[in-house]
DNA sequence: ACACGTGGGTTATGGTATAACATAGAACCT
DNA sequence: AGGTTCTATGTTATACCATAACCCACGTGT
């Protein structure tokens, strides 16, 4: 039975998605009582520019045009750190990059979907695989603090073609 | 139910672990008609010196001593794609280094528990986790080619103390 | 005003990986 | 043996990813 597409599949009004993102980070940061700084907000709008993970020197290269002094890479880094925190933005790491979390809030073990062709990248919180990686670490009497699941592969757009 | 400690987390002969590694090595290669070549034979016994992943930097430096001719980047980095292809050693993507796989030949996907104090690092082959992984992959219409499955956490031993 | 803590600027460096080109050596054919 | 081809390795340079260390600016509470 397959779930409908994800609007990340699909045509969508992106504008929402960042606007979305940017005020949830906003009410979440504020019932938390950390700052999210101007830097810090802009940098989270750059990894939600679109549906692709974005590297740090990626993102360090758009400020750069757009300011006049340009930011130097412990800038980035230390906002994504925060980010990274706070559960708003997640690190790929078998790419090297960066990508806004949709539910931010939720303490959650994402597993993303890396398509290697598009590079549009989802996250899905599925129970069954945190069960099975659970009992997984359980039969080994291994304490899970961190778990990175990242299957890349090709999406259903890419496959089609 | 759990399972008994493997060896990786017990005190055991791991002069076995290597020659087994290698012996098991050379008869892949020499089935499939590719050339396990004294670097590549030498990088995997280095990855296989024990059960912590290695960095390549470290077979690099570890290579240097022993040669008059110290050996750059590129010659590691090509043995361990070499062994990487033919299934023999994995990549780590969350802590940027190698492991010897126990079970090449098995066209198999990994799933690694790594411990953050002590950086051992075992091996899983759960197949409740690949059926998750796969229901989640199919459900999202997505083909998966590749998975990084890296857990990171505290292991029997370390837990313990 | 003062001390203190946090965020960010700045410079430098460490760590990981690959591009591009040159050379050497195995394998195969005649 | 000599020639050809393909693979493996040597070599130089560089790209890419991330953090250390130190300093300063600013907001907050006293």
């Amino acid at each position: 039975m397959p779930t409908d597409p994800l609007p990340a599949y699909q045509p969508h009004n992106h504008a929402h998605c960042i606007t979305g993102a940017l005020n949830e980070a906003r009410s979440l940061c504020q019932s938390r009582g950390v700052r999210l700084t101007p830097i810090r907000e802009k940098v989270l709008e750059l990894v939600w520019q679109n549906h692709q993970p974005i590297g740090a020197y990626d993102i360090l290269a758009i400020l750069a045009k757009k300011e006049d002094r340009p930011a130097q890479p412990p800038t980035v880094y230390r906002a994504l750190d925060f980010l990274q925190e706070q559960g708003l933005v997640h690190r790929i790491a078998s790419i090297n990059a960066y990508m806004g979390c949709p539910h931010p809030g939720e303490n959650h073990k994402g597993c993303f979907l890396i398509c290697e062709n598009c590079r549009t990248t989802i996250e899905v919180d599925h129970s069954a695989i945190n069960q099975a990686v659970q009992s997984c670490a359980d039969a080994h009497q291994f304490t899970i603090k961190e778990s990175a699941i990242e299957l890349t592969g090709l999406c259903p757009n890419c496959k089609a073609t």
